[in-house]
Order: structure tokens, then C-alpha cells, then sequence
DNA sequence: GTCAATTCGGAATTTATATTCCAAATTTAT
DNA sequence: ATAAATTTGGAATATAAATTCCGAATTGAC
């Protein structure tokens, strides 16, 4: 009976908590345990990482040692205090797998607030990444490329095509001159003829990539139109006849993709290449 | 035999170098196999903190897949495989605020970095204060509001189109039937005539109101059709007919608004009107 | 110094996880 | 169109890891 639940309170839900309760409150722990604790504090990536085995033995303690630990601070077991480390190192909040079979198994109280929080937590995470892994050469580059360009073409189908529609609408206020190729009338392919080297393109697609859209880029790209791209993996076809292009990692909760991230980029483009020719009319070459 | 040691060569050492031999030799790889291959290029964290059973669940196939895959690439097996990708993260140590007040600092050297940052930013704090302020009986009854209607007729102008054709293009991946009004040829009060009480509406708008955005929910709330808004104050004219609505405080950057907020809101919206769906069929009372 | 309470180590057990294997399905070659 | 080769899903198995349990050791009280 002594191993279990010593503290009855809920165990703190994340990293920066739990150090704070070791390291302010003095919770008085025996000596195997103070040890561990301590190993635990120093080498937060080793906890998320190793084993029970591994770490007992880098800290010189007995796998069950990490057991009694995490009871002590009120975790179920050794697999749920390290999970406060595996979070720490994942920038984003829980998995949403994770979350969602907790709020399943913790009795459906409320499914809906399991959907809100999903697409939230997707929408926060995918930004999150995406900032992490984008280059901002690449990002000033393809300002360039398209601050450069006389017409933008913009490519989206199904999925993306609300991305394109919201493009045009910055672009418009922006006066930036562009051409949607997204028309209900099937004329999109003559449209496309009309681009020239000077233009340029930006296609977005993502995975089960729109066989039009592809059409369209290739078309464009065989006419020597420079062509940014964004889209989902290394593995799609618009990368290789691209200039440029973006890897959106866009989390997905329950089949739908969050466009979260790849909004940010479209605004942020759409700025920087009506900042791109402002600069370039003040003090042209 | 087939399977086991396929290249003979050495795998790849690190994150970069798989990544590379993915992207650029174009090692081809049957469809099961690419797909997870792309997953994992993709989502990097799930597979370092994974298990094969939860990871082969989010990308779409079987853990021995996973397996398969990483003999593919000369692993001894998919822990083997897995240790890159953790490896990855263990040297990966500055934590996401560290590296943004490091931008912070580093500032003004690149105005591109500082648009993308910006932009970033806006979209990140507009997602956590809306998940913040939202109440989940409200989305709870918006979901009722909507799930009951006969159709849903989609109301949004200029800034907020692009939400609107995103959920529009929702609705129809789960069949729900809805009614956008947003022609191009002036028709929209007369499709707003056909609503009845049965149906419902919503309608998306934010401060410089869109007039003909006010006039058509006006009309639907004269035929006493319910009305969910989603709008960015209490001033909104758009609250005061609304059977229900959300406030959605977007962060702008530049002058111009994020949609990161309220696009995660409209997709949870949309998937939770199909699930109250489901269950309504299930469980009909 | 003795006894009771607590803590600890380590083996035994349970649980989770990776891997293998085979039949079915799909693709490719003829 | 047919056969051979490859790929795949999923159950069966093997492996590894976490957890429990109990006797031994340590600590603290009197």
C-alpha cells in the first residue's frame, strides 16, 4: 500500500510544474529517489528517450526506483511520468491521438470539446512547425521570383482552393496583377497558355494532389514559367518541375487537414512581394 | 529472403542523410511503402515518439509496413529505423521560445524573416486565445443548430470567401447538404429566398462589415431561419440577429488578418455537424 | 541496542511492442 | 489473358519493457 498514491493530488501535467515541485515545495524524499529525481532534472532528454532500464542504470538506481518515483508524484506508472518528458521535447501539446483515446477513454463527456480541441491543437502544432522548418532563404527567394513576375498565376484545386481564393483577395487589395486558374468552366488550360517567362506561378497541392493542378503546372512550367510551389511532401510532383518550393506539414485531426499554416505563408507572401516592388520602385537599379 | 537487407549498403546515419536518399535518388518504393515513407518524412516527431502500432495507425497502414520500410533502407529493424529520428530531437536542444527571442534579437537584419515571424506569430496567438475564450456549450449548440438544419446556406464576403469555400468544400467531402451565397452574377438575395425555418445559415464577417453579407442574414432572420455567426465583436451588427454566434479576436499583422483561428473553428464545426449526424441516425429519438 | 517502519534491490510477472510469417491481393511480364 | 513476381494486410509469435512483489537492508524512534 505505501507505493502507491502518495500524494492523492493530480501529478503535475507538465515539465516546468514538475520541476517546480521538486525543486521549490523541498518534497521531502529517501535517498534512491532524491537520486533519481535529480537524474531525472538534469537529463530530461535521456527520461524521454531510454528505457526504465537504461535510465535506472545511468542513474544508478533499480528500474522499480522509477517507478516508486513517478507514484510519488502521482503518475500511474513510470510510462506516464515520462511522457511529461516526451511532451517537453515535442513542441507541440499532446498528440492528438493521445488526447483523443484519453478523452474517449476517460467516458465521452463531451465529444465535442475532443473535436475543438483537435483542430485547434492541429492548426497551433502545424504552425508551430512550420516556422521551425522553413527557410527563410527559400521564403525570401520566392518573393523574389514573384515580386518579379508581370502576372501570378495562382493554382489550386478542391482542398487548396480556398487558400488561392483568399491569395486573389489580398493580392487585389495589394495590386498585385494575378490570374486565378481555378475557373467552373473548363477554360483553365487556354488561360494557362497565356503565361509568359516574365510571369510566374504558385501552385498549391496537397497529398492526393489534384491531376488539374498538375496538368496546369506542368503546362506552365514547359512554357518556362518560373513556378512556386507549396505542397505536402518531397514525394509531390509539382517538386521536381518547381523553382521552389514550401513543405507545409499541415497536421491532421480526424481526416481533415488544418490549413492553418499554409494561411500564414500565403499572407505572409502576399506582403512580402507587395514590399518586394514597393522597394524596388524607390530605388530602382 | 525478399525482404530482409534489400540494399546491402550501409543506412543512412542520420535524419539529413535518409531524408536526402528519399528526396533524391528516387529509390522506388511500392505504394504502401512510399506512403509511409512520406509520413514519416513528414511528421518526424510522431515517429520518434511513436510506437509502430499508433505510428502505422496515423499514416494509414500496417506496422509491419514500418518494418518493411526501414529493411528497405538497410535498418536491422524499425527500432533501428526509429533511433535516427530520435536522434534528431536529442540534438535539436534550443527550445522553440529560445530560438524565437533569438530571432527577436537577431532582428531587423532580414525584413523578409521579420514578415514570415510576424505573420507566424499573429496566427499562433489568435489560435490559443480563441481556444481560450470559446465556450463549449456554444460550439456544442452551434453543432445542434446547424446538425439540424435541412440545408446550410453559407454566407461571406471578400476577406472571409475563402472560409466559406473551405467549408464549403468540407460539406461536401461529408456530404452535407449546403446552399453558398456567393455568386458572381447577383442572384444571392433570390437563393436566400428559398430558405425556410427548417434550414439554417451561417454567416462569417468581420469589421469593415460587407453590406450585402448584412442584408442577406438580415433577410434569412425575417424568415425565421436560425443563424450561427462567426464575427469579431459584440458590435458586430451581425450578433444582434444571430441565434448564436463566436467571437474570433484575429491578431493582424501588418494590417492584415489572420484566418488561422477561424478556420480551425469552421472545420471542427463541420466535421462536429457530421458526427451529430451520424449519431442522429444511429439513435434516432 | 532493539524493534518497527520505511526503503530498497532484484527476480518474477504482466503488459506492451516489434517482428515474422503466410495467405490474399495486386502488379508486372509474357 | 495468364502466369509469375511482388506487395500487402493481419494474425501469430517473439522480444522487450514496465510493473509488481517480497525478502533483505537500512533508517529512525525509544
Amino acid at each position: 500500500m505505501a507505493d502507491l498514491d502518495e500524494t492523492g493530488a493530480v501529478p503535475p501535467a507538465d515539465f516546468e510544474s514538475l520541476k517546480a515541485q521538486v525543486v521549490g515545495n523541498h518534497v521531502k524524499l529517501p535517498k534512491r529517489l532524491k537520486q533519481a529525481a535529480a537524474y531525472a532534472l538534469e537529463n530530461p532528454d535521456e527520461i524521454a528517450f531510454g528505457t526504465a532500464a537504461s535510465i535506472a542504470q545511468a542513474a544508478s538506481v533499480q528500474p522499480s526506483t522509477l517507478v516508486r518515483l513517478a507514484h510519488q508524484f502521482g503518475y500511474e506508472g513510470f510510462s506516464h511520468f515520462q511522457t511529461i518528458f516526451k511532451e517537453r521535447l515535442r513542441l507541440r501539446t499532446p498528440s492528438y491521438e493521445e488526447r483523443l483515446t484519453q478523452i474517449e477513454k476517460s467516458g465521452d463527456a463531451a465529444p465535442e470539446a475532443a473535436l475543438l480541441h483537435g483542430f485547434f491543437g492541429a492548426a497551433r502544432s502545424s504552425i508551430v512547425k512550420m516556422e521551425e522548418a522553413i527557410r527563410e532563404e527559400d521564403f525570401k527567394r520566392a518573393i523574389e521570383v514573384l515580386g518579379a513576375a508581370d502576372t501570378i498565376y495562382l493554382i489550386a484545386k478542391r482542398r487548396s482552393y480556398s487558400l488561392t481564393a483568399h491569395l486573389a483577395y489580398a493580392f487585389s487589395k495589394l495590386g498585385i496583377r494575378h490570374q486565378m486558374v481555378a475557373s467552373t468552366n473548363g477554360v483553365d488550360m487556354e488561360t494557362v497558355q497565356f503565361a509568359r517567362p516574365s510571369d510566374a506561378a504558385l501552385a498549391i497541392s496537397f497529398s492526393p494532389y489534384a491531376a488539374e493542378s498538375l496538368e496546369h503546372a506542368r503546362a506552365l512550367h514547359a512554357q518556362g514559367v518560373p513556378l512556386v510551389s507549396i505542397t505536402d511532401s518531397a514525394f509531390s510532383p509539382l517538386a521536381s518541375i518547381s523553382t521552389l518550393w514550401f513543405e507545409v506539414a499541415e497536421a491532421d485531426f480526424a481526416g481533415f487537414r488544418s490549413l492553418s499554416a499554409s494561411m500564414a505563408l500565403t499572407m505572409a507572401l502576399s506582403v512580402g512581394i507587395a514590399e518586394y516592388r514597393r522597394h524596388q520602385q524607390n530605388e530602382p537599379e
